[in-house]
DNA sequence: TAGGGGAACTTGTACAAACAAGCGAGCACC
DNA sequence: GGTGCTCGCTTGTTTGTACAAGTTCCCCTA
């Protein structure tokens, strides 16, 4: 079952990336699409809701609403997981297990995984057969027998841990920050060592807010970036200084 | 005035930073919290819905929201503005223009801020006396004469601008990166050249969507980190491959 | 012609009601 | 003892209504 204002989302959107909205014009009246939708007004602004999260439009009392953007927001599938986004962006990609042993967890590892020990995952992931990503990752304890099952040379660990193990992913919190390549990032991503690196740390936690990784994901200068959207009323990033967070 | 949701969201907020609601318990249900506050559930609903947005609580249908974590999302303001960001987290900041002149904008600058002229701006931020950030910013002609008109020591340009002409910041689209030091880069920062910076480069509107500002800022390895929250159906942070965007 | 006033329009907030859909615990049955 | 099912609770979706608050544009006036 498809929610109603998801369908008017959709068309909305679509409406605003085929061009029937340009970049900085207005979008019609909430009375005006919940009539031509046959809803009510409430289901409508649950719809644009949608798209202002989105960062397509923007919106402010008094005034009709305007288009801000085109390019939309991948699913959190795709910020999640490499094999996904790369799938979505028809990339060629895949992924190789470097190392991996179970060890006790760091402090930081400890506070949000349990004192259990993690089992220590680095992968090396390619995209258009060259290597961008070096994926240091620290499973939790309950997950370690099935990250373990998966092949060494398994593209999507997101999706073979959701068919071996039914885990979802849920919500996540990253932290992005720039450092240079230390020897064996330099030999592994093919980089010289020092040369900077796009970091991004994350813990991934189930939808009972249970955690399952703690992972450290270090991307080849120029190969990804990350961008955003917000606004005056809705502000998803934030900056901080220094490792204040994720310990040491 | 104050909308009603948002007071019961602060309340809420409250209540999770203060402990009342520790991480990964549950929330009150939208029914207790609506009879408690003599509010109906929509409005309940609608101060949850602030909290998921920043982060803080998740949910899904048929069990009780619960909390994630207690790190609270900035405003707008304090990630557009390095001085608010600062002064909000109570750090000693400055600001001194190195370089400013008008020249004609950049085929990627023309496409968003017109192809009038437009006023290169070169500024160095330092952090508790540190310099910590190189911002490169390429102002629309119809903003040029009020920041040529600012003191070259000006600690907050958003805050000077708002007084001087006005001019509230109302959208932004940031493109997150690593990126070596260049000579001039090194030299200003005190870092060696080639080390890592994070950039991040952004596009500013008003509330009309009328483009602003283009600016490159670029932080010192270590003195900043971007965070966000993420769930599978709030999803703001979007990864991009290579140099798609923002021109060459 | 420039400016003020106001009307019409548009989005924001709030309430009430109803049903759908998913979760979890407890109960009955095998 | 374990399995499966049902029932109550909770969140998700939708409609309808009313008023508040801000914007836009036109018209009238000085």
């Amino acid at each position: 079952m498809v929610a109603r204002y998801e369908l008017i989302a959709d068309e909305l959107r679509g409406e605003i990336l085929s061009g029937v909205h340009p970049v900085g014009s207005q979008l019609p009246s909430e009375s005006e699409l919940a009539a031509r939708h046959g809803a009510a007004r409430g289901t409508v602004r649950q719809a644009v809701a949608v798209l202002a999260a989105e960062g397509l439009v923007g919106s402010r009392q008094g005034a009709r609403r305007i288009v801000l953007g085109t390019a939309r927001s991948q699913s959190f599938a795709e910020l999640h997981s490499f094999a996904e986004w790369a799938r979505a962006n028809g990339y060629r990609y895949g992924g190789q297990v470097i190392a991996q042993r179970r060890r006790p967890p760091t402090p930081a590892e400890a506070a949000r995984l349990g004192s259990g020990e993690v089992l220590d995952v680095l992968r090396l992931r390619t995209l258009e057969d060259e290597p961008v990503l070096l994926e240091r990752t620290a499973y939790a304890e309950w997950i370690a027998g099935a990250v373990e099952k998966l092949p060494p040379g398994c593209g999507s660990v997101t999706e073979a841990l959701y068919e071996s193990a039914g885990l979802v992913f849920a919500y996540g919190e990253h932290l992005i920050d720039a450092v240079p390549a230390s020897t064996r990032d330099a030999r592994l991503l093919g980089v010289r060592r020092g040369s900077p690196l796009l970091r991004q740390r994350r813990v991934t936690t189930t939808h009972e807010g249970r955690a399952v990784e703690c992972s450290d994901d270090r991307y080849r200068a120029g190969s990804v970036a990350f961008s955003i959207r917000n606004s005056i009323g809705a502000n998803p990033l934030v900056r901080h200084a220094g490792d204040l967070r994720f310990g040491a």
